[in-house]
DNA sequence: TCATCACCTGGAGA
DNA sequence: ATCTCCAGGTGAT
């Protein structure tokens, strides 16, 4: 049984796990590392080329990990009402910077900082006379001033943005070594900058390197376990999760919706906010 | 170990 | 207009 043959680009690009993206005149245009992604609507991703593929995560068994994580009945709803919601793989770097800078700020306002960050040292690409800029490589911010970054809005973010640089650069931080660690090395790899806790070292994780059991624990999901999910998961009465808490929860999330527990995460997420009428993009 | 609190900044709501 | 408040957290007390 086929359960969601096309991918909602709107669904998909609105729900919190990218920043970089416009709908202009019926295209959708992201920035994902040094590519400009231009898709069409009808989206067809067998037609794509391999950095789209990629991107969207063709390679996945879908009907797999839909009906792995529809056993839950509030989870099969929300895949049901956001069909074509999907996770996505993104550039490592650009998530990593990206939810680095999302620590207490709003998603419009998290885009506004990344554009800056772009349009000021990222490269400039020109598709039918109108100009993109991508998404700056750690080389290229190697040598960036705290003030520079202050310059793009980045604020209390700018000095944690560039140690994390830092951290690249320097070999601390691999991205195709972390890829292949299990979750919870991954997880405390991440750890080790600052201004990287559980939540955006899941975010990373889960956006970019393939760790499906992710699931991000933010005032949103919180609200969402408490809500929906009475007496399951205990221990978050108030608004700080120590790091005991967070880690038990995850433990307890990934047992209750299972090892693509971030997919099922992805649609609840989505799911409350617009009940919320939250903004997107 | 755990709760509180400050933190840059822009945008939304009063 | 002007102001306050808050936003997908984290690190320091």
């Amino acid at each position: 049984m086929q359960t969601n043959p096309t991918i909602n680009l709107n669904f998909t690009i609105n729900s919190g796990q990218v920043f970089l993206w416009d709908k202009i005149e019926d295209r959708w245009f992201g920035i994902n590392g040094d590519d400009l992604l231009v898709i069409e609507e009808p989206f067809k991703i067998e037609a794509s080329s391999k950095s789209v593929r990629r991107f969207f995560r063709h390679d996945d068994n879908l009907d797999k990990i839909l009906s792995g994580i529809r056993r839950d009945n509030l989870v099969g709803t929300a895949v049901k009402q956001f069909s074509g919601l999907r996770l996505i793989r993104q550039d490592p770097f650009q998530c990593y910077i990206s939810f680095i800078c999302s620590s207490n700020s709003s998603i419009q306002n998290i885009k506004n900082m990344l554009v800056r960050l772009c349009q000021k040292f990222g490269n400039k690409v020109e598709f039918e006379d109108r100009q993109f800029s991508t998404f700056p490589s750690a080389e290229r911010l190697a040598n960036v001033t705290t003030k520079d970054l202050l310059s793009c809005g980045l604020g209390f973010r700018a000095k944690y943005v560039r140690e994390a640089v830092k951290a690249v650069n320097l070999g601390k931080i691999e991205f195709e070594s972390i890829r292949k660690m299990d979750y919870k090395s991954a997880l405390e790899t991440l750890k080790t900058v600052r201004g990287i806790g559980n939540k955006i070292a899941d975010c990373i994780l889960l956006f970019s390197l393939d760790k499906m059991e992710s699931f991000p624990i933010d005032r949103w999901t919180q609200r969402i376990l408490q809500k929906y999910y009475p007496g399951i998961f205990d221990g978050m009465h108030g608004k700080s999760l120590t790091e005991k808490k967070y880690s038990s929860l995850h433990e307890k999330i990934v047992e209750h919706f299972g090892p693509y527990a971030g997919y099922s995460q992805q649609f609840l997420f989505k799911m409350e906010r617009d009940l919320n009428k939250k903004k997107w993009l």
